[in-house]
DNA sequence: CTCATAAACGATACAATGTATCACTTTGTA
DNA sequence: TACAAAGTGATACATTGTATCGTTTATGAG
């Protein structure tokens, strides 16, 4: 039994993005044009491996209106390119959707992220699900830890 | 394997609070006054049953100010006694935590939140984290659906 | 290629949800 | 009862977005 953590529902929609890592690719196949903003964001979001802001990267690109930064990222969780990661303090970060379904981890004292994945949890919830009066669209989860590399810091 | 559902860390802190309903009580046990705006306050929480948000409570207590109302819903937070339960929206509500562990179900629709415990879950989720790196210090997890009443409701 | 049109953009105002500040009030206790 | 610490209210500010609207750009028809 292994791990690696992610985020399932960007938009509450359990299935697994296509297999393509070309996100532009993807958008424009879904009809939306390729502007220089889009490029610069995606290309950017694609290159930070570890989760961001929006502020972040609304800075990091002054010359992308923070309203267009702010607009593209909504485009990409609608389209499920995205998940949006509840922090520890109330805050979150962005991360890109992989295909595969996974969770992830937060450490909650420098805020590293990292992925899970785990068929166990998976068929018990999908068990959980057929028990609940309802129709379940969609879960979400996060371990909360504090990462190796804190553990060894020295600081408290 | 039944359920209900539940936002485990208030603050990260997997244990359980004790037992007692009277949370004012606690508070006090924990060093905290016993003022008028906090009685009110928590008396109107510990009367909603079904998740609320901060400014609900505050138009509701016009003779509470609004940043004491944060500051006591802060307090809850910090002292475990309320969840802090993320909506689908990207808003949130808050609600009473229970003194089992337990987690919740929100519905898409309607907002409509509801509990689950399973041991299951419970029991893999601790031999995941004996797997990761690092310390588990918590975990979160919710099940969104679409309730019963929601289903059989007509409207799309 | 060029132009019309819909889509997207930027600047900016606004909204929602909290937090910080600071003078004032209340609580608990010596 | 009086005092110090804790708590409060009003208000300003911070963060994270969304809405508006006039301007620019991508795209596809001709």
């Amino acid at each position: 039994m292994f791990s690696s953590y992610r985020l399932l529902i960007p938009n509450f929609n359990t299935a697994p993005r296509p297999p393509s890592s070309d996100l532009l690719a993807i958008l424009e196949d879904q009809g939306y044009r390729s502007t220089y903003q889009r490029r610069t964001v995606v290309g950017m979001l694609e290159r930070k491996g570890d989760g961001f802001t929006a502020e972040e990267v609304a800075e990091e690109l002054p010359k992308v209106g923070r309203a267009t930064v702010y607009r593209t990222i909504k485009l990409l969780l609608k389209a499920g390119m995205l998940c949006k990661l509840p922090l520890p303090n109330g805050a979150h970060k962005y991360i890109m959707a992989r295909a595969e379904h996974h969770h992830h981890t937060v450490c909650v004292r420098c805020g590293a992220v990292g992925e899970f994945r785990n068929s166990t949890v998976e068929r018990v919830l999908r068990a959980i699900g057929s028990d609940m009066p309802g129709e379940i669209v969609g879960h979400r989860m996060e371990l909360y830890l504090i990462c190796r590399d804190c553990l060894n810091a020295p600081a408290e």
